[in-house]
DNA sequence: AATTCGGGGCG
DNA sequence: CGCCCAGAATT
């Protein structure tokens, strides 16, 4: 039996019941693997039967609202995938609601890579076009003891490369969908139980004993610390004041609290020093104090946050705050989630 | 060719 | 605490 093969018998025993597996329309195989991302399948699941849900068609999503896309993905991370999704969206309605139904085609979507574009294709297409994810990376290496780094050029060149002439153009969907069931479900990154695996006496990794060294990534973890304050505006009638992120940037489109930046903590001279009070609160008298003495810590991959929030109670109304209702409705950081659930928390 | 985009789960 | 996840866009 070919590698193809016993990849896919497999397959066929051990492949978990997903939602997308039993469509072949490829706007869902679409949301399906814009939300998976580097996004795991039980992290990713529930948000895709809730974009099902709210949005059944590409005509749907692209007649949405951007705000009510984000919204829908607040708590999954990477948001530039919502916002190309959205954008990608309105391109298909755009061009006569016609879905790209190749490769190539594909391609041209935005937030559709080389790794999505092979999906799509060969999950409703079937055509041949092999998918290279974090799961075909480490499978192939170990089998193929191959120690080329995967995240360098070379890398990704050769591992495309092997995974194409790999893959069975009689089934390309189920080639592709069984290298990666397997990569997540059998040759999982730590500790993974070689006894079972069909692929024994085939892995180079295992007859050499590398298979903790396979892959091979290079690294490069550079996490930069930053202090946020963020001002939590409450005025005599309870509205407060949300501004959105920059178009770009970490958070883009999602709403927060205004806060400055500064070195480490704050004392309450030293923040109305920072801040342009002024331009915030146009002349209206107020009373702060800090909500945390302790930073609460909000760790990213590539940021640690420290984050203080300052209760900022106005005398007056201001022009531009908005009730709490409205506050919680708009598309949010999990920071800032967390902190208006403890602040405010929902009464039922 | 590198860096930048989140958040959560696991050992 | 570091690593990884159905990667893509930007610099």
């Amino acid at each position: 039996m070919n590698f193809s093969n016993k990849l896919i018998s497999w397959y066929q025993l051990h492949k978990r019941d997903l939602p997308w597996r039993h469509t072949s329309d490829p706007y869902f195989i679409w949301l399906s693997e814009i939300i998976l991302q580097q996004t795991r399948v039980n992290q990713g699941l529930p948000y895709y039967l809730r974009f099902v849900e709210a949005f059944p068609s590409v005509q749907d999503l692209a007649a949405a609202p951007q705000e009510d896309v984000l919204k829908l993905w607040q708590g999954l991370g990477y948001y530039s995938r919502a916002r190309n999704l959205h954008t990608a969206a309105v391109q298909v309605v755009d061009n006569g609601d016609t879905f790209p139904n190749n490769y190539k085609e594909l391609l041209k979507l935005k937030g559709i890579g080389d790794y999505t574009a092979a999906a799509i294709a060969s999950f409703a297409y079937n055509e041949p076009v092999a998918v290279v994810d974090g799961n075909v990376y480490r499978v192939l290496s170990r089998i193929f003891g191959i120690s080329t780094p995967i995240n360098s050029t070379d890398g990704i060149k050769e591992f495309k490369k092997l995974a194409q002439e790999l893959i069975d153009p009689k089934h390309p969907a189920s080639h592709n969908q069984a290298i990666m069931e397997f990569g997540a479900m059998q040759c999982v990154p730590k500790n993974p139980d070689c006894n079972i695996c069909p692929f024994q006496k085939d892995c180079v990794a295992f007859q050499d004993e590398r298979i903790t060294e396979l892959p091979v990534k290079i690294k490069k973890t550079k996490v930069l610390n930053l202090h946020h304050h963020y001002m939590v505006t409450v005025t005599p009638s309870g509205k407060t004041i949300l501004q959105e992120r920059p178009q770009s940037g970490i958070w883009a489109g999602l709403y927060e609290f205004p806060f400055v930046e500064a070195k480490g903590a704050l004392l309450p001279s030293e923040l109305t020093t920072a801040v342009d009070y002024e331009n915030v609160y146009s002349g209206v008298r107020f009373r702060e104090s800090v909500f945390n003495q302790e930073p609460i810590i909000h760790k990213l991959s590539h940021r640690k946050i420290h984050a203080y929030f300052w209760i900022i109670h106005t005398e007056s109304e201001l022009e531009n705050a908005i009730t709490i209702e409205g506050a919680r409705s708009k598309p949010l950081h999990v920071l800032m989630e967390r902190f208006m659930t403890q602040f405010w928390p929902l009464k039922s």
